[in-house]
DNA sequence: GAAAAGACCGAAACCCTTTTCGTTGCGTGT
DNA sequence: ACACGCAACGAAAAGGGTTTCGGTCTTTTC
């Protein structure tokens, strides 16, 4: 096989060896695999066809070094799971073409001094910028100001006002979820949730409200508070129906605690969405589709939050104004048989 | 605030500059942060006092072009989901120091020209080496061995020889699976599993058989296939137990495959795991700890997966030999509530 | 036929860091 | 006083690519 590179562990090719192999200088390699304009035809294709021979591919680091670009993003998270982090990933990996840009993903682990660790570490790889995503939509302190690069805080928006942070609008999600439930004709809905210290439960909450006031309503009962599980959903369900035997809708603070309702409602022999109406949060997928029945779900729009981003990152970069405060992705919601009959 | 950067956007700091607020030359400065040896004591200090001022961060890629390695590792997957990779991701992560090692996680979408265009990007980005993960754990076309680094693929396996591939073992966790439920009294065991094209479904199988063998068993019925949902796990139970009333034990192909078996189990006034045991593979966390009982499953310890992978790439850079062929990972027995009553 | 205008190509500088090697300055031995 | 050794430091090259600028060759114009 001739030309053909040796098998396991041939070097990378080098502009050089490209130019070499066409008889041309570096300079003209450099320009013809560019496309810039200073070149003949026949040269550039005899430069294009050395690349391709050697299967040359140009030095990023290289390129790097000179212009001050890398094309890649760091995107620090806190979220072990990656339930959250993950369609913020891909929305920015496909903000531009595919491959255009590269993300570094590190996982801080909810560690300070590993995040700053590894901060240095994405710093000193010239990422072109940082995407910090938290774990919860809670504030969470800045990475600083002083920074080569521009920061866009996601999910978790920074507590620095300065700082540009992009956000999923929960208080719509809440207002969303009980449009639709009251749209379905509820009318006595309740509210179980999981953890009251987290700002997305207590903004939900708003936003429900707020659905509620418009039509005339009121939630039945307290606002349930406790853990995002199924457990909590399944044993705040039991109580729900014991104490208000009548109500037709379950608003759940998550798809995790919508299941648990599902499960009580299914154990006590009430219909869903017959009886009562359940609806979530998060659209997580493996959880709204293998419930019985499938669950209704408000989803965040994580990827479009992750694409713009990246967007806003490369956008800083080409001299725009970064902008500051707490940006807020709309809500979308997904109906399932949860709260409207199929077939 | 003396010596602090302008706000909001910096340029990098060079070594440069670090040298002339400390009054030598960038050669001096180099020896003096890198701790080499020719450089006086009180020199090193002024040098280690002005990057500390100008907070100096190392550009690696300079170092990268200079000394060849770069410190990071691509990480090429098709998982969307990410329920494998994040495990193997994590384990790449930490095989070396916190930072030490960043990774490019690169999603092809399972698209093949894609995976070449995010394959490129990566080389002209000087990774040190590429982990290659597919979503299931049937062997998958080589990427080719005339690369510049070295390959490791994860969780699925190349499908030439000639390649090194690190996967679990499915085998020995069928096997693992049997064991306890006949170490916890059970002989009338069923199998219900996924997607019969997938290796690892095949591969439980043929572990779980020779478990029964050797203890003189055999399964009950034939192992059920289909696709790997909470629904067919519902489902096939729900056969299973009419048809064979007195089976002792499930083992399911997958978490979600357990938890509708759990479901219908419970639906059907069984108890679990009085009457029946369940067991399931992969052992995923949300699915585990959220089902009643909790469930006792399998784990392919893909955190070690990834670890190792990264520690192979490394090796291989140093020099050692990079190795071929398929190896496997032992799993782990993960006890729960739904194969031994707990309290 | 000579000069001006293009078209095309190449030498060299530059990005930032590391490393080699040469230079400086000091103390020591004679 | 002189040579020598040694410690400390700096100049320069290297690594791979892009860009500027100057040079060569061909073509056009009068």
């Amino acid at each position: 096989m001739a030309g053909r590179d040796q098998v396991g562990g041939s070097k990378a090719v080098t502009l050089t060896e490209v130019a070499r192999l066409a008889g041309v200088s570096v300079a003209t390699a450099s320009k013809a695999l560019n496309g810039r304009s200073q070149v003949a035809a026949r040269t550039r294709a005899r430069v294009l066809q050395a690349a391709e021979q050697l299967s040359f591919v140009p030095n990023t680091l290289a390129q790097g070094l000179l212009v001050g670009r890398t094309g890649t993003v760091g995107l620090l998270t806190s979220d072990l799971q990656g339930r959250f982090v993950l369609p913020i990933l891909m929305g920015a990996e496909d903000a531009f073409g595919a491959g255009r840009v590269n993300v570094f993903l590190c996982d801080a682990r909810g560690d300070t001094i590993r995040e700053q660790h590894q901060l240095k570490a994405l710093l000193s790889r010239r990422v072109d910028g940082l995407i910090v995503v938290g774990s919860r939509t809670d504030s969470r302190p800045s990475v600083g100001h002083d920074l080569p690069v521009p920061v866009v805080y996601v999910y978790a928006p920074s507590d620095d006002p300065e700082d540009l942070s992009l956000v999923p609008d929960n208080v719509a999600a809440g207002r969303l979820a009980v449009e639709h439930l009251i749209s379905c004709g509820r009318s006595r809905i309740a509210h179980v949730t999981g953890d009251p210290s987290y700002a997305a439960a207590q903004d939900r909450v708003t936003g429900a409200r707020a659905a509620l006031d418009a039509a005339g309503l009121e939630l039945v009962g307290e606002v349930m508070y406790s853990e995002w599980s199924e457990r909590w959903g399944r044993d705040a369900t039991a109580v729900l129906l014991e104490r208000y035997p009548d109500i037709d809708a379950v608003l759940c603070g998550s798809d995790q605690i919508a299941r648990g309702a599902l499960d009580t409602a299914r154990d006590q022999g009430r219909k869903v969405p017959g009886d009562i109406a359940v609806i979530g949060f998060d659209n997580w997928d493996e959880m709204v589709t293998n419930s019985r029945p499938e669950l209704t779900s408000i989803d965040p729009n994580l990827q479009l939050l992750g694409r713009s981003a990246a967007q806003r990152v490369f956008a800083a970069l080409d001299g725009e104004e970064l902008g500051r405060g707490v940006h807020t992705q709309a809500p979308r919601l997904v109906i399932r048989g949860s709260t409207v009959a199929r077939r």
